[in-house]
DNA sequence: TATATATATGGCTATATTGCCATATAATCA
DNA sequence: TGATTATATGGCAATATAGCCATATATATA
């Protein structure tokens, strides 16, 4: 990769990346409203079960999301609400993507 | 991709993907301080020069910063200064990760 | 113990990303 | 205009990611 900057983007680089995918995205968001199964989750994302799992996983494996078995299934659990928090944010950024023709107010810089 | 989930998750994910790369990241926690040239963001980074340009246009097209024509250099700035608000919660998440045998406080659920 | 259910993992292919080199483009200045 | 400086782009090889299928693992229950 790089051997200049300091290993902390990296890391932080690994924990956003494990964010940065549609259905990952999405599951963050339902674990945000409570617990859910991995069945659960992929009937609602429309994947393989094995998708989901692996989806699970690296989300897992980044310290996102934790686990608990509660007889034959398990739960999945956020583990850092607020890594929710910027998604206004990013949509201020995507409005000002579709609007960027547009004049408007705002916390981002138009231009 | 996906069919069943709404657009609204892709069209978020490409942005949180675009600052999923450490030098990414790296330049624009930079142009949080102010603006910067490609040449002095390659220095810094220590990357070839059209790496950086690719990363600053991954970064542009996203809707992240824009750029200032000054001359002969290209100016970047940062567009929405609160998409680094975050990077302390992925830095909490970072450290739950690091410290999960021990027992400590935060806004994070331990287990 | 045998069966059923829920989840995880190995393996594979298709696709995307990264980074460098070479080169194109754009602006400045002698 | 020609040379110089700064940045962008095409192209390519190496690597990483995504998703599905088949199958393994783990738990519950008859």
């Amino acid at each position: 990769m790089n051997k200049k900057l300091p290993s902390q983007y990296e890391a932080r680089a690994r924990i956003i990346k494990a964010m940065a995918h549609p259905s990952r995205l999405f599951i963050l968001e339902e674990l945000y409203k409570g617990e859910r199964s991995v069945g659960e989750l992929a009937e609602m994302v429309g994947a393989d079960q094995s998708t989901i799992s692996k989806h699970l996983s690296i989300l897992k494996t980044e310290g996102l999301v934790f686990d608990e078995r509660q007889g034959t299934t398990i739960l999945y659990h956020l583990k850092c609400p607020c890594i929710l928090n910027f998604i206004g944010c990013i949509e201020e950024v995507l409005e000002i993507k579709t609007q960027e023709h547009v004049e408007m107010v705002s916390k981002c810089r138009v231009r």
